[in-house]
DNA sequence: AACACGGGGTG
DNA sequence: CACCCAGTGTT
């Protein structure tokens, strides 16, 4: 059986000694650094974001600093990062942050969600991680934890807003130590309680895990939607459109983009979906990045 | 609730 | 090669 406090007494020692070194944990990381981090590892892995990370603070170390860079230099550095709007909503909430905060990132959750690119997972993230307040943090990787140890099933169901309460459920009364569950949790289900092989002889929770318990049953219920393939995909299109316009100081004539993307009608798509998020312009019969 | 949205790591 | 990744916004 899993309660707050067993979860919370087998957690804390196991975070203690197997807490990846990363740059979001380091102590002086000030709340835009922790804002910036979290914004990169949205449906990006960690271990690409160390790198980026570092040197996307030492260009723009604060949301001022940001909120005033032309924003064909912002999704240069984005690079291949993947999903540059994050790069652009990311430069649209360091001005939020400067108009509306006086270039100070905000604490609570409410005024943290309603900055663009903003959501639940972030908002709640920042919020804990950075300024220590008592929320229940839930990713991909708490989800799983929690469908396994608390739920006995294999793996997590599409996300819900359920999760949140269940997860709240399992949080210390202390805002502290509430924090160390969540970082914990989600540190657990990046190391050994993962997706794929799962690794339960090195599990700290092991002996209060639904999951094992009950044998480690395949999972019956309904699976969260898989992502559609990546290969001749039109986001791989966009994506192909986009690195071309990076790699140019100059308008890209869209004759040398369709040597890029062969395909008339999906380059067409790309063309037109980029525009129309904001990550492109077009200038003649050329296509650039925005200034 | 279901989709679109990058690009790379991993078994 | 299939699956997955510290999600968000739109429909």
């Amino acid at each position: 059986m899993l309660t707050s406090e067993s979860l919370h007494a087998a957690l804390t020692p196991w975070y203690r000694s197997h807490a990846r070194d990363l740059p979001w944990r380091q102590p002086s990381l000030d709340a835009w650094g922790t804002l910036v981090s979290e914004v990169m590892l949205q449906q990006t892995q960690a271990s690409r974001v160390a790198v980026e990370i570092v040197r996307w603070l030492e260009r723009w170390p604060t949301p001022r600093d940001l909120a005033d860079a032309p924003t064909h230099e912002v999704l240069r550095q984005w690079g291949s990062l993947g999903y540059p709007r994050r790069a652009l909503r990311l430069q649209e909430t360091a001005v939020a942050i400067v108009e509306r905060h006086g270039g100070i990132v905000p604490r609570h959750v409410d005024s943290l969600l309603a900055l663009p690119g903003v959501g639940e997972y972030t908002a709640r993230a920042v919020a804990v991680f950075h300024f220590g307040d008592r929320h229940p943090v839930v990713d991909t990787n708490v989800r799983r934890v929690i469908a396994r140890a608390v739920r006995g099933q294999g793996e997590a169901a599409p996300a819900a807003k359920r999760d949140l309460h269940e997860v709240e459920a399992l949080l210390p009364r202390d805002s502290h130590d509430a924090a160390i569950v969540s970082i914990a949790l989600m540190e657990l289900g990046a190391l050994v309680c993962t997706a794929r092989a799962p690794q339960c002889d090195e599990c700290p929770i092991r002996s209060q895990c639904a999951w094992i318990a009950a044998g480690s049953p395949p999972y019956e219920g309904r699976r969260a939607a898989r992502q559609a393939k990546f290969a001749g995909s039109d986001r791989q299109a966009r994506g192909r459109v986009m690195k071309a316009l990076r790699a140019s100081d100059m308008p890209v004539p869209l004759s040398d983009i369709a040597l890029e993307w062969p395909d008339d009608d999906q380059r067409a798509r790309a063309v037109e979906s980029l525009v129309g998020d904001g990550l492109a312009v077009r200038e003649g019969d050329s296509l650039r990045l925005p200034h």
